[in-house]
DNA sequence: TTCACATGTTAGGAATGCTTAACACTTGAC
DNA sequence: GTCAAGTGTTAAGCATTCCTAACATGTGAA
């Protein structure tokens, strides 16, 4: 790797992150978007973005979407593949909850060594996806061939979680809400019925209860219980 | 506390950690202690002491000497017990050997929140020392009355290594000498000889293996197998 | 007594990463 | 065509934390 992290340039971790995040979102990736992820003003990623140029992390199209380059994108799977897997091992090995785990994560990934995480994969058995679903960079998982999104799925008819991505988890009170109500990755459940506004009325074994219509867009499920 | 660690002054938490373990390592603290502690400058140490001073962290008595305010010992005791919390846990749950699992924890030590805190005295089972024997604060561990320094043991009489101080955890190589050794918390011994410069002798089961003069000052042991 | 060494401080500067204010440009809606 | 919204940039500045160079001061040894 090109960029060592021990160079101590946390934001060009995080930096890095986002845009490897919003790219696997589907999210168009802008400076614009990249501002509203990690909160800060667009005249900062302005000038991250300049840095990480420079410093050949990125790459920046003429109609201003933002790419990695090969350093980058090696930096920035690392991050992702060391949040996800500390969220793995927060949740199964210390018992948090998805909301504190993901919020950890977020600090942990930047501290985590390769020792420590060679010892992380190897105590969980290397697992494939985080709690929320997202695969782990180098785990060799590929989502299933019929994934679609929960708003795609017909009234009436059954659905499995996959995953949570994670521009969801960003959202305030979301992640709660979600481990709360159990739709989360490998469980089973019916769409009831959906709203003009496209809100839909899921039942996953307790009660019903309705996801909004950006949210059901954004679940990632497979037909079929 | 006073001081909130989420203001984001990750240097008050090293500077107090630092001051605490000066002092329980019986080292005068005063800024040119600290300078070569945290491998900084004197410059760095003096504004950093003045900043700590205006926050109330730390108090700086007449001859110089640096001592911690209650907010400031509160700030060290939370760093000092996280850092050994992880030490603990990543030589126990994750099987990293001394040297790596010091300076893991030496960055673990400012991501650790309240929950994982509480998390991981569960998962060890509320342990009192760190591996190198040190105290958790907090923990309610007490050293043995009879402790001394291993160069006061005398000649041909068997210790027990109670603990390495942290001072000497930092010397290059120290902790990698003394794990492949066995000259660890708990372990027995027997002092063979010195020699005129203060070199002890000793045999811990292996081979014998000379402990150097400054050494053996520190580490603190107790007689007796 | 004098000199060296240790210690602390001041002054000036740099890197990182953020802010707000102001401006320029594009694009879609009307 | 015009106007508003969205997007990116420049400029100026601030907080944090470090650096080197230079200087002041105290203390112990020769």
């Amino acid at each position: 790797m090109a960029y060592e992290p021990t160079e101590h340039h946390p934001a060009f971790e995080e930096y890095s992150e986002a845009i490897y995040e919003l790219a696997e979102d589907g999210v168009p990736v802008i400076q614009a978007r990249i501002s509203e992820r990690l909160e800060v003003s667009r005249p900062a990623v302005s000038e991250m973005v300049r840095r990480m140029e420079r410093e050949d992390l990125v790459n920046v199209k003429a109609d201003g979407e933002i790419t990695l380059t090969t350093d980058g994108k090696e930096l920035a799977t690392t991050i992702v593949r060391r949040h996800r897997l500390a969220e793995c091992f927060l949740t199964d090995v210390l018992g948090l909850n998805w909301t504190d785990a993901h919020s950890e994560a977020g600090r942990w990934e930047h501290v985590i060594s390769p020792t420590v995480e060679a010892a992380m994969l190897k105590a969980l058995g290397e697992p494939q996806t985080c709690p929320h679903g997202n695969p782990i960079p180098g785990s060799g998982y590929t989502e299933p061939e019929d994934a679609v999104v929960l708003s795609m799925i017909d009234a009436g008819d059954s659905f499995t979680v996959v995953r949570i991505p994670e521009e969801l988890e960003w959202e305030a009170g979301q992640l709660e809400f979600l481990e709360s109500t159990g739709l989360m990755p490998g469980r089973s459940g019916v769409v009831l019925s959906f709203a003009p506004d496209g809100t839909a009325t899921v039942d996953v074994g307790d009660n019903p209860f309705g996801v909004g219509g950006p949210t059901a867009e954004r679940i990632v499920v497979t037909p079929g219980a």
